[in-house]
DNA sequence: TACTAAAATGCAACAATGTTACAAAAATGA
DNA sequence: TCATTTTTGTAACATTGTTGCATTTTAGTA
């Protein structure tokens, strides 16, 4: 789908800005930090307004946050944007190469329930892998 | 155990710096931040020297990494000084509460294993819960 | 106890990450 | 085109984390 058309779709209005981040999550495919983004994007977008924007994707179920073990965080595009149906899970573990520094979406690897203490509520999960991809094994 | 015990068996020297921060997480019982441990301390440790006694202490096995759905990392003991083996797991998932920021270790959750792509290598995973705490929930 | 080598500390300087306030500019729909 | 709302750029600041280096402290030994 067009990026045009995926920001419509998400209620985000279009602007040069966010056409050229979300042009770099799709091209990229992966998870990517706001050091990273602003990088792809150069000085085109101001360092703050790429938070703004970043943040307002998250909102709008278009990004995801994807814990990082290090300082910062990643995004990473939803699943809905690949399947068809809308139901913003993003339940999934994550993999990141400690060597390369990438980090990929385990879609197939939804988080399973784990138990907590009586009274606790959970509204989310987060399970990240660190280890080496297949490039970077040896 | 005492502070001075727990340090002289994970090859640590005794200093003053070092019993303060580690007293802090006996009493506590929960992961704290750097920033939470410099409160508790006070100026009687220096910030750089803060973080180097809470490397340290990762390093020497007597602290473990808690994964942070915000900026920042926290520190939690490690299993082995609770149960009594000293078979450096720490394989548990954690829970954070968005309300009062707490965070416990859930360490009769372990985390189960994930499939990953072909070629992949798990070194470590993390596991994080977010959502409301018993005290929390209403 | 005094001496010594290794380790730990304090301090300064810096880099990276993230937030807030506010005025200017751009997007949208009428 | 006009009006309204949203987005952006800029500056200023806060927090988090790192590095280099001189000084102090620890722990073991003579
Ligand atoms: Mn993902
Ligand atoms: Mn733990
Ligand atoms: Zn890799
Ligand atoms: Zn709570």
């Amino acid at each position: 789908m067009q990026p045009e058309r995926l920001l419509k779709k998400h209620n985000l209005r279009k602007t040069s800005g966010r056409l050229s981040v979300l042009r770099c999550f799709l091209e990229y495919g992966k998870a990517l930090s706001h050091g990273e983004v602003q990088d792809l994007v150069g000085k085109k977008v101001d360092r703050v307004t790429l938070y703004r924007i970043l943040q307002s994707f998250e909102e709008k179920g278009l990004l995801h946050k994807v814990p990082d073990d290090q300082v910062s965080v990643k995004y990473a595009l939803c699943d809905h944007l690949h399947n068809v149906d809308h139901a913003h899970s993003d339940n999934h573990a994550h993999f990141k190469c400690n060597s390369c520094g990438d980090t990929v979406c385990l879609e197939e690897s939804a988080i399973p329930n784990i138990p907590t203490p009586k009274g606790f509520r959970v509204n989310e999960s987060f399970l990240l892998l660190g280890g080496l991809c297949d490039q970077c094994v040896r």
